[in-house]
DNA sequence: GTTCATGCAAATCGTTTGCACAATG
DNA sequence: CATTGTGCAAACGATTTGCATGAAC
């Protein structure tokens, strides 16, 4: 769960400067393929495999970040009222919380933008309680 | 990006009752395929896309949420100061607000449970500027 | 009996990886 | 020149789907 920062040094490449300007230009979280599509005009036969590489170094020196919600695979909640959620870093639980829910937020994006929010969803990362107590590893 | 309910009725299933049952019984935040192994004891022949048919049902009729960050592929953001994320439920855009980072809602979660909470993500829900303009479809 | 849900297997889709060659420092 | 990054294609893992049969209404 924990990353390590890596031995070797990262040499440069155009594909991975441009990916980063690209990604710094736009206000869009683009997808990989997204990317792909608009760098291929510079690199006619760039790959996926070179986009995703990239990425995932970008991510791992901190430049860019992945969103999502940390997980590869679909999560199912039967829990249907609105509540949030807690990650744990350290062994990946994903825990409901019991924190009121606080409809002020939505007031305050209502307020300060022109978009109208309906509803939002927090996930807080850190250490979980059973992480906490055995210490760390 | 909106849900139709759906035509024609639905039909009880033994496998989905149990699977909403399942999912009722848990703390946790189970897979797919963790509901499928589990099932699998009482339904030998269980198949995964039953499984994946019933979950979206589910969650059609709204009885379980897919939690995850409403996409199915990641994105990438270069944007590495802490933000939080708008997305607009009909054109499906994501987008960074403006709004300032709340701390005290880790000290929400340090105060009332056992969990180390180091920071926090929100997602607001609702729709864009853009499409809020040229009104419903 | 008609229609929907199932099980099975093949298909799909986003992402990752092994390999031989080109680019970087 | 030692090693990393690239392009290609194959591999992968989660999810979806087409089809013939069985269950629900």
């Amino acid at each position: 769960m924990a990353k390590e920062p890596r031995a070797t040094p990262y040499r440069r490449s155009r594909q991975r400067d441009r990916i980063l300007e690209l990604l710094r230009s736009t206000e869009t979280h683009p997808t990989a393929n997204w990317l792909y599509s608009k760098l291929r005009k510079e690199f006619p036969d760039l790959s996926m495999g070179t986009v995703y590489r990239n990425l995932g170094i970008l991510a791992e020196q901190g430049l860019i970040k992945r969103i999502g919600f940390g997980s590869t695979f679909d999560r199912f909640d039967a829990n249907t009222k609105h509540h949030y959620h807690f990650i744990c870093e350290s062994c990946g639980a994903i825990i409901d919380l019991e924190l009121a829910i606080d409809n002020s937020l939505n007031d305050r994006v209502n307020r300060t933008s022109k978009h109208k929010a309906h509803t939002h969803d927090i996930q807080f990362q850190g250490i979980c309680e059973s992480c906490a107590t055995r210490k760390k590893t």
